[in-house]
DNA sequence: AACATATACAACCGCAATATG
DNA sequence: CCATATTGCGGTTGTATATGT
């Protein structure tokens, strides 16, 4: 049994991409776009698998993709996702305009990790620079391959598609606290951590992934979601519909800087999801949904 | 200078979700 | 409804380069 290969893998090449295939694989794709990765090879002539192809152009060669010098604001900003995230590198990446999933998590797993891990053990206070020179130190002779030793659980990995979202908001979750609980505070205090992973919370707040619907481009959940059109105490009851274009105006890069106080954070999402002024909406209601019963199913 | 070790990152792998026939 | 193909994701590996001895 097993599976059957994504492609024959004979007469292939493998390993780094030479100029020449990245010239004739852009030329390609810029003439007939995306898709298609497993006919793509044999069309443009290139000894690829359509996997591999599809991992050079979206990670390297789309022109929108930006590589290398990471800023302090990003690494701040991928910090705190992660915090929130876990391991879901898609998701923190589509919070980074032109940053890919894997140089997130390569940045993460070579940096970021050491670095988090460094802050969650009382003594060290390092600067990236010198992470960066050289993370070897008491905390990580357990190697890289044990996870970071954050500070806070993370919720688990294995990031899970969500294309549909239908809410059904029979009784309005209890009203998130106030706003200064957010994801700094999290970090920092262990009894805050507690709010991404308690359990239960909400029972009456429903949002199963199959009662879920139109998150047409499936990316990111945090581009929609029961916070997007959820708010406490309007009474609706029944099904609501995201208004999934309000999401997708929730990236950093329209025309919004990093933002990077917690604050900064909640304006952005508050105002993208379209919520009124009276939204409690936070980082912790995320929590509830993230450890909402429905998830686990979700996230493996 | 030569070798050993660590680091960074590109690429690969396998799994799971989704789309399609 | 089912089987298969396609796509997307996170984890892991391979290797070039940097650094230490």
């Amino acid at each position: 049994m097993g599976r059957s290969p994504c492609c024959s893998k004979e007469g292939l090449n493998r390993g780094a991409w030479t100029a020449l295939e990245d010239k004739i694989l852009t030329a390609y794709i810029k003439a007939h776009g995306e898709g298609k990765w497993r006919n793509l090879p044999k069309r443009a002539g290139l000894k690829r698998c359509g996997k591999s192809c599809r991992l050079r152009w979206l990670n390297y060669l789309r022109p929108d993709i930006k590589r290398g010098n990471i800023s302090n604001d990003e690494e701040e900003l991928i910090v705190r996702l992660h915090k929130l995230l876990g391991n879901r590198w898609s998701l923190i990446a589509g919070r980074l305009p032109g940053r890919t999933d894997n140089e997130i998590k390569n940045y993460w797993n070579t940096t970021l990790g050491k670095k988090a891990s460094a802050q969650s053990s009382p003594q060290s206070k390092q600067t990236s620079q010198s992470l960066k020179k050289r993370a070897v130190d008491q905390t990580m002779t357990n190697t890289q391959s044990s996870k970071p030793a954050l500070a806070i659980q993370v919720i688990p990995t294995k990031a899970t598609r969500c294309t549909k979202v239908l809410l059904s908001l029979q009784s309005p979750p209890p009203p998130p606290p106030p706003r200064e609980i957010v994801s700094s505070a999290v970090a920092d205090d262990p009894s805050q951590a507690s709010l991404l992973n308690h359990q239960g919370a909400s029972p009456d707040f429903h949002c199963r992934p199959e009662e879920l619907q139109a998150c047409d481009d499936g990316s990111d959940f945090l581009n929609f979601g029961p916070w997007s059109e959820f708010q406490p105490g309007d009474g609706i009851g029944g099904d609501a519909l995201i208004d999934n274009d309000c999401g997708k105006n929730l990236t950093i890069g329209s025309g919004h800087s990093l933002a990077l106080s917690d604050d900064l954070l909640f304006k952005d999402w508050a105002l993208n999801r379209c919520l009124d002024d009276n939204s409690t909406l936070d980082l912790e209601s995320l929590a509830h949904l993230l450890d909402s019963e429905e998830w686990p199913e979700m996230r493996h």
